[in-house]
RNA sequence: GGGCGAUUAGCUCAGCUGGUUUAGAGCAUCUGCCUUACAAGCAGAGGGUCUGCGGUUCGAAUCCGUAAUCGCCCACCA
């Protein structure tokens, strides 16, 4: 053991032990008498690969799963992916695009044979990256959203909601995807501000010459579109059109004016277009007034027939277009700047056209009740609990949820179509057939007649599932695994998808599983850059995840992480945090060396000061043991990890391992050695959640292991008793220590140089074995009055000095009291106006001004000691 | 346009129901050390009056009001 390297080398252990993990199974779990604790990943897409935000995520996940392994829980992390449908049938299209194959040229089949190679090829490569990570995750679960039992699960939920009236189709105005071809949930749809303009367009009116009427609009194109026009009705500017029609600029359609209180007047002109076929609203006048409606556009944004004029051409173009032969034609007012929100496709980030078309609906309404109360009523807890608000709002503004998607890559929708009309919705195709010839009282037909809906379903109509579709609880929700692990225990994720996911899981618990999905919700935040900029591919601002793993290894990047993530705010996230990670780890290596390399005498006794020593470190570590159960329960991690890293560096490192330390060459006494790897051991047990590969590295060092053993199943150390009296001493101790340090610096006394202390007053004597050896010195008598010769420092109320004859500056010692001097007057000062202010002396409780009263009387006697001092050396 | 959250040392954050906090931590900074576990280190030091204003109280970083700044979410003003 004494040939370990001087630095800490975590690639010559993390795929070590990661293999040893995995090849005897420790991430394995099945369900047995043991407490369960379940977490659930949220899948991330199946083609992607490890982002900054995956690394913080899973982080936690595994820190959770970990920790809750070594509490004795029979802990599962469950890992799998997402297909992602219309993000990864973007990216297989783009592929063979590059191919010169466009999608339309194959079936559907040949599509899908394309989009499984492309699966097989990068999907889960992602899950193959976090294992560098450490992450403990059951990989013999693994699962897929397009799995057999996740794909039966959603055609069987489907059905489900369908026969329960919760399901719809019909012909709607949705969010439409011109580049994915695709209708959206409102979810999808990102509203971007943009520069854009308030086009104002001369419309004529029918049969009067040379009036007209001004109406705004930011899309010139959609007048293709226009049925009408809309006033306010109480608007005196208008009430002499009632009845009449207009004339659609360079259409040349005459349409009427209707009236309707919807229209603000003091907007614009107050004249409103309206394109029922192309904006939510217009679509609602158009409803309410029986209006024609037009569409105007093609799925892919270009005109359509319909338009009538600029057929074929893309629907920018004719905004450009369209104005040009306006203002030609004498019909442009003029053009103001506009500021206004554009909806984006979340995916595609195609500029979203509303368009009526016809979709499968999930009716909400009903569903959502149960899943807003048990947020509310924290049954499930949210992390931080701010989520609540928001995810009050959404559940209570909720919409109905479009959940057909043209796309081929996903779970298509179990429905067929019969020829003469009409659907059933089943389970597969016999089920379908059965279903038609009831429906349709036809006997004689086949599979062959029915139809399916070519569309597939949102991917989270999927994901919602996972937590009980991990479980086979869809399909079999009377199975062991099911009842065993659902609940599950923690959810963590990143806010951004509370409604796409968290609660529409929440939802589907209640409906599905007549149970929440899990008992906790922790929010990560955002990783950002140093400069709070979101990570992002186009800026370039984001490190890969594997590179910084290879710099500063999977536990310096885990710490790095977890210091930088305080519960509930973004990181802003920099390479310096790795490196405290990394200074970290070569820190617990070389305490390792250190202890490792003593030579254990058996017959020499314990020193009292290494008894002491041991007697303190072992209360501090029962302190921070108890701190750390705290804080994890709080889910505040960070606060956690820098309480063991504290405890670590500066208790055990610093202090204690600099108390019990033999001599060099010297061997250290049997039980100071065993107390250490005792504390070694416990303190590697606590690490071990946070920071796994070294943890395992020494503990396997610590001490001869069986075959499969591991410190991932020693248990947590538990807290016992707390607040042992030698904790405050030692604290004062450290104060009498650093006095003499201090010294010895500004006198430039080497530290080998033995110094004599006096100390003047009472002051506690049990801990002097260790001020001895801690500060070098040859004795510490009690003195009645100082030496006039010495250096000296105060703590508490006593007075240390240490008598160096010629080295003593008595203009420096006399600067430094009274420097103490006017600190503790001004300090007295305030103590005393408090204490002569009766109200305060009246009301406030006894505790608290008898506290006044004891700072009162130390500052006192400090003072007086002080003052002392200083007539001494004035004398 | 609504709602929510934040604002404490150079940076990132603690500070729970107001009182041993004229405010703590880590990092960074400065000074001195290559002292045989560790210079990715050791020993020490400096640094903030808690965004501004007003109020409640014997007492406020902490409670209330208000303003400013930043951030997030939601919303059909063309």
């Amino acid at each position: 053991m004494n040939e370990l390297a001087t630095k800490y080398d975590p690639s010559a252990v993390e795929g070590k032990w990661y293999e040893y993990w995995m090849e005897h199974r420790l991430f394995h779990s099945e369900p047995d008498e043991r407490e369960p604790y379940t977490i659930v990943i949220p899948p991330p897409n199946v083609t992607g690969v490890l982002h900054m935000g995956h690394m913080l995520n899973n982080t936690i996940q595994d820190i959770l799963t970990r920790r809750a392994r070594m509490q004795g829980k029979n802990a599962l992390w469950v890992p799998g992916t997402d297909h992602a449908a219309i993000s990864t049938e973007a990216k297989v299209v783009a592929k063979l695009a590059s191919e010169g194959i466009a999608k339309t040229d194959l079936s559907r089949e040949e599509f899908l044979n394309h989009a499984w190679d492309w699966t097989n090829k990068y999907g889960g490569i992602i899950l193959q990256q976090l294992r560098k990570l450490g992450a403990s995750c059951d990989w013999e679960r693994t699962a897929f959203t397009m799995d057999d039992i996740r794909s039966e699960s959603v055609i069987r939920v489907f059905n489900k909601l369908y026969d329960k009236g919760y399901i719809y189709r019909g012909v709607r105005m949705v969010n439409w995807d011109p580049k994915a071809l695709t209708a959206l949930s409102d979810e999808e749809v990102i509203y971007k501000e943009e520069q854009s303009h308030l086009f104002h367009l001369r419309y004529r009116v029918e049969g009067e010459e040379d009036k007209y009427i001004i109406v705004a609009t930011t899309r010139p194109e959609t007048i293709l579109g226009d049925t009408a026009v809309c006033v306010n009705p109480n608007d005196p500017r208008y009430t002499w059109l009632k009845g009449k029609k207009v004339i659609v600029p360079l259409v040349g359609r005459a349409v009427p004016i209707i009236m309707d209180e919807y229209v603000e007047m003091d907007f614009g002109t107050g004249c409103l277009k309206v394109t029922p076929a192309h904006d939510v609203n217009d679509y609602m006048l158009g409803d309410k007034y029986n209006l024609p409606s037009i569409d105007i556009f093609n799925d892919n944004g270009t005109i359509s027939e319909a338009g009538g004029m600029y057929v074929g051409m893309d629907r920018f173009d004719v905004r450009k277009q369209i104005m040009i032969d306006l203002d030609k034609a004498g019909l442009v007012e003029k053009v103001e700047d506009y500021v206004n929100k554009v909806g984006h496709s979340e995916r595609t980030d195609a500029v979203i056209e509303p368009k009526l078309s016809m979709q499968w609906f999930v009716k909400m309404e009903e569903i959502v009740k149960p899943a807003l109360a048990s947020v509310m009523d924290d049954d499930i807890k949210f992390i931080p609990a701010k989520f609540k608000n928001t995810y009050r709002h959404w559940m209570t503004n909720i919409k109905d949820w479009c959940i057909s998607r043209q796309l081929w890559w996903g779970h298509q929708i179990p429905a067929w179509f019969l020829p003469e009309g009409g659907y059933v919705v089943a389970e597969n195709e016999e089920e379908a057939l059965l279903k038609a010839i009831e429906k349709s009282g036809n006997a004689g037909l086949t599979i062959a007649d029915l139809k399916r809906d070519p569309d597939c379903l949102d991917t989270w109509f999927s994901s919602w599932l996972w937590p009980i579709s991990l479980f086979n609880g869809i399909l079999d929700p009377d199975n062991k695994e099911f009842k065993y692990y659902y609940p599950t225990a923690d959810l963590v994720t990143a806010p951004d998808i509370i409604f796409f996911w968290v609660a529409r899981m929440i939802i589907a618990g209640y409906e599905f599983a007549d149970n929440k999905p899990f008992n906790n919700v922790y929010f990560t935040g955002i990783v950002r850059d140093k400069i709070g900029r979101k990570m992002s591919k186009s800026l370039g601002n984001s490190p890969d995840p594997l590179d910084l793993i290879d710099k500063f290894g999977a536990d310096g990047v885990r710490m790095g992480l977890m210091l930088g993530a305080p519960a509930g705010n973004d990181i802003m996230y920099d390479d310096s945090l790795c490196e405290q990670g990394r200074n970290f780890c070569n820190k617990i290596w070389n305490a390792f060396r250190l202890v490792k390399g003593w030579e254990v005498d058996g017959n020499i006794s314990q020193p009292e000061s290494a008894k002491l020593g041991v007697e303190w470190f072992s209360a501090k570590l029962n302190n921070t043991i108890a701190e750390v159960d705290d804080l994890m329960g709080k889910f505040r991690i960070s606060e956690a990890l820098m309480a063991i890293y504290r405890l670590f560096w500066d208790e055990f490192s610093s202090w204690y391992l600099e108390v019990v330390k033999p001599t060099y060459g010297q061997p250290v006494d049997k039980a100071t050695f065993d107390s250490t790897l005792g504390f070694f051991d416990t303190l590697l047990r606590l690490l071990h959640p946070f920071m796994p590969f070294i943890t395992e590295e020494l503990w396997q060092h610590l001490a001869d292991r069986k075959a499969g053993e591991s410190i991932m199943y020693a248990l947590i150390p538990q807290a016992e008793c707390c607040d042992a009296p030698i904790l405050a001493q030692f604290e004062t101790l450290k104060e009498v220590i650093a006095g003499v340090r201090t010294i010895r610096k500004q006198k430039q006394i080497a530290q080998k140089e033995e110094l004599q202390l006096h100390v003047k007053g009472n002051s506690d004597s049990s801990l002097n074995p260790i001020l001895m050896k801690m500060a070098n010195l040859s004795t510490i008598e009690h003195v009645e009055e100082k030496s006039p010769t010495s250096s000296a420092f105060i703590v508490g109320a006593i007075e240390y000095s240490i008598p160096l004859e010629s080295k003593i500056n008595v203009e420096e010692e006399l600067a430094k009291l009274n420097k103490e001097l006017d600190y503790y007057t001004k300090f007295l000062a305030g103590v005393e106006k408090k204490l002569s202010n009766e109200k305060f002396v009246n009301n406030a409780p006894e505790a608290v001004v008898a506290v006044e009263r004891k700072k009162q009387s130390d500052a006192t006697e400090k003072l007086e000691a002080i003052r002392a001092s200083i007539a001494a050396l004035q004398s």
